[in-house]
DNA sequence: TCTGGGGTCCTAGGACCC
DNA sequence: TCTGGGGTCCTAGGACCC
């Protein structure tokens, strides 16, 4: 049996959502910023062309903002994720079997359409996508998921392909290969192309011309892996189902250096909450809570300081007030006065199914209490937007809360809106 | 002034067991 | 001089991804 694997993107993702519902942005160079308006996350092709990097300070790309040669905006993921449930469901109609495989990828098993034209195929994908969500993507198309991977880089850097390449013939595939820098290469990073290129491997198709004895030895059986992937054989499956995370994490900078042992705690306990949150929707207790601090590494004349601490829970949880609760004895123990800190985080790890929690003889938690608590709070954050009802120990003065100066509107949702004091009076 | 956040997999080495 | 052998589990660290 042949495999074929069509991998479709979204060329510059979260700068083209922003496009989507602002028409005079079209044509205009735009970048997207990360969380606290840091750095350069997302570009379109203009901002590309403008020189701007990905990882760009924003400081280094003001002037461009101010002069309005440039388009920033703060990123919004709750209109990023909504834009993405949008092109992955049409997508979906186009092959049974898709691997959502990040918020702007996705793999489509083209394993049964041997006998279609491929690429006329994959083009009307392509302008299918475009025409009901109006992002543009790109398609690759091969016989396995690297080498798709491969023809998708391929379809977006080419005049020629103009967003859609078909890799089936072996020629072609060798002249793709051919053309592919190694350090482009889907799983080779960093440290591997460096390593690489020291031997003289320049190339996809060094890689693959490579003795898989050698690539073993050095890059593992990961290396092997796709070793074997670019040579056509197909080893990395399509994952329809995203298996449950192993370890969750949120963690922020702060939209300021915070000096209150209060402030800490109160954005410490708002990270640990959505870290419920986040068990909750797959369904998962977990019993490690990590919790670490950390002062700004980019400010030379501050003292550093960075800390962590794990406390294993008597029984697994996804309560909000229960995470909490144990995130700030984690916090209390290693907060220390006098430094500015910068950046906190929370961690969940020892993740089990909420039906396997092994309970405890002992436990004093009403959990049927919880449960339905956590349940009345959900529906309400579904109806009403994030954080419109929240734990008391999350505060509401959020003097930490993320910069974001350049937010658009949710043009899709209204869900995240900043939190409002009711007075319950 | 200003530099992101959230994941995965694999391996080596130590502890421990019989 | 010489000092078993094999298994499992856990953790830290290093590589990678978007």
């Amino acid at each position: 049996m042949t495999t074929l694997f069509g991998l479709c993107d979204c060329n510059n993702f979260y700068a083209s959502c922003e496009r989507v519902f602002d028409p005079t942005l079209h044509g205009e160079p735009v970048v997207v910023l990360s969380n606290n308006d840091g750095c350069v996350i997302a570009r379109s092709n203009e901002a590309k062309s403008l020189g701007i990097q990905m990882g760009d300070p924003f400081f280094k790309i003001r002037n461009f903002v101010e002069h309005k040669q440039l388009y920033a905006f703060s990123s919004n993921y709750v209109l990023y994720g909504d834009m993405s449930d949008r092109v992955m469901q049409t997508l979906s109609l186009f092959t049974p079997n898709i691997e959502v495989y990040s918020i702007d990828e996705c793999f489509l098993d083209l394993g049964d359409f041997y006998d279609v034209d491929l690429f006329k195929y994959a083009w009307e994908i392509k302008r299918t996508v475009a025409q009901w969500t109006g992002i543009p993507v790109s398609l690759g198309v091969a016989p396995t998921k690297a080498l798709a991977k491969v023809a998708n880089k391929l379809a977006k850097k080419s005049a020629k392909a103009n967003g859609v390449l078909v890799l089936t013939e072996p020629y072609h595939i060798e002249k793709a290969l051919q053309a592919t820098k190694i350090e482009d290469v889907w799983g080779i990073g960093r440290q591997y192309a460096k390593f690489l290129k020291n031997h003289h491997i320049n190339t996809a198709l060094d890689f693959t011309n490579a003795s898989e004895s050698w690539i073993r030895k050095h890059m593992t059986v990961v290396g092997v892996r796709l070793h074997k992937e670019l040579r056509g054989q197909s080893c990395l499956e399509l994952d329809e189902v995203a298996p449950p995370k192993k370890g969750i994490c949120t963690s922020r900078s702060f939209g300021k250096k915070l000096t209150s042992f209060n402030d800490v705690q109160e954005a410490t306990a708002s990270y640990a909450a959505r870290c419920a949150k986040k068990l909750r929707v797959q369904k998962s207790c977990a019993r490690l809570v990590t919790v670490f601090v950390q002062t700004n590494p980019f400010s030379e004349h501050d003292k550093q300081y960075y800390n962590s601490k794990t406390i294993c829970l008597p029984v697994a949880t996804n309560s909000d007030m229960e995470l909490i609760h144990y995130a700030s004895l984690a916090l209390k123990e290693i907060y220390r006065p006098s430094y500015y800190y910068k950046k906190s985080g929370v961690i969940v790890t020892d993740i089990v199914p909420e039906r396997q929690i092994q309970y405890d003889l002992l436990d004093t938690v009403d959990r049927d209490k919880h449960t339905k608590l956590m349940k009345v709070m959900d529906g309400l954050t579904d109806r009403f937007g994030r954080s419109k009802v929240q734990v008391a120990a999350q505060g509401l003065s959020k003097s930490w809360i993320l910069k974001s100066d350049y937010m658009s509107p949710c043009y899709t949702t209204r869900i995240n809106e900043l939190p409002v004091a009711y007075n319950l009076k």
